[in-house]
DNA sequence: TCGATGTGGTATCGACTCGATACTAAATGC
DNA sequence: GCATTTAGTATCGAGTCGATACCACATCGA
């Protein structure tokens, strides 16, 4: 008999089926990504790539971020963006701060398919029709993927409001304690780079 | 502004959240197969079709189920029972009943590796932490994959034992209603491909 | 019994992902 | 100044994946 099985209870340990359901769902989610991108003649990576830029802020948008943020490596990522660059979806800018670092920004075509395609019909469909919005689901993932990322020393890309480093001088007005430069309240909604959560 | 936002709130209405999690999850998940696999030379699919066919029934073990359950196409799915059966992984035996089918099954090499690399250290680690066994987190993912699968006229791949064709005929002793067969404990706990939900 | 139709599976091709490696340029630290 | 680190690019090979075409067998209806 399998180390997987509890003999007690002839039941596959509740990890195994934890795990199972993730997988599942998380295959489902790509085939819908590709058949949404295969429109575009995009890849599941692409829309992701412009998702990511669509909701990251000002310090994030960079390759670097987003590689860290995908969970790829470097090259494979700079492959990607330079496909997404020739499809005209996004615009690279050089840093005037750093002059290695490159700052992506979505053109309107690239926020035009993000638009069509995700999140993709099945899942906008059954997400939108959950009860109370979805909450119980919400939280039990947002538990769960910090627990993964605490594990894993990944960063969190949280929201930037919610960062330890955020800090509230008004109404409406803003400040990252990092870089010590002011936020707008739109700001302070995207997800950031260097995000650390509040508690810590 | 984009269609995604609610201007009242300033907030990503609650779907767009809920599906960014998920994506993020699902990556992590398969970033951490690929790491698991790469110490045996595999990609993520081969041990999610491993997984698979330790936990299916003998309805249910081959190329044609296989590719429903994860929703590539039947290429794709040949190719990649090709490559395991190289690696001596799994072994094709063609079926008495019907010529044309194969049946797939695990050799003892295809189970150690299975036994080692799934579930990922990082899940195993942090599900097995979970409060209450995660019993949350099962309820609200078992909820949305009904959800995602009736949406999309999908198998469910379900337990044996919870199938509307399974009947009951006495202490350990169970029968299919579909194939008028036997079936043991063993069997009632194993994913058929003709899993039909009981209330249906 | 015979053909039409459907299903299970394989083979081949091209576009693309992804990691690995090697490289350049710029910032940082001593 | 010089070593080290970081941001990004270029190139290569193994492999995924969908598309298409194809074969063997089952099923169904006349």
């Amino acid at each position: 008999m399998s180390s997987r099985y509890r003999p007690d209870t002839f039941c596959f340990v509740a990890v195994d089926r934890l795990y199972a359901l993730l997988e599942r769902i998380g295959n489902l989610l790509r085939t819908e990504e590709r058949a949404a991108g295969l429109r575009h003649g995009l890849q599941p990576v692409h829309l992701q790539a412009l998702r990511y830029l669509q909701s990251c802020n000002r310090y994030s948008n960079t390759p670097a971020a987003l590689t860290e943020y995908l969970g790829l490596t470097k090259g494979t990522v700079s492959q990607t963006l330079l496909l997404l660059e020739e499809k005209g979806l996004l615009r690279k800018e050089a840093s005037t701060e750093d002059r290695r670092v490159v700052h992506l920004f979505l053109t309107d075509a690239g926020r035009a398919v993000l638009d069509e395609a995700l999140p993709p019909a099945l899942f906008g469909q059954v997400l939108g029709g959950l009860p109370e919005g979805g909450r119980a689901l919400e939280e039990a993932l947002t538990g769960l993927l910090r627990s993964l990322q605490s594990a894993n020393a990944q960063r969190s890309f949280g929201a930037c409001a919610t960062c330890r480093h955020f800090r509230r001088e008004g109404p409406g007005r803003f400040r990252c304690g990092l870089t010590e430069e002011p936020l707008s309240r739109e700001d302070s909604l995207l997800l950031c780079r260097e995000h650390e959560a509040a508690g810590a």
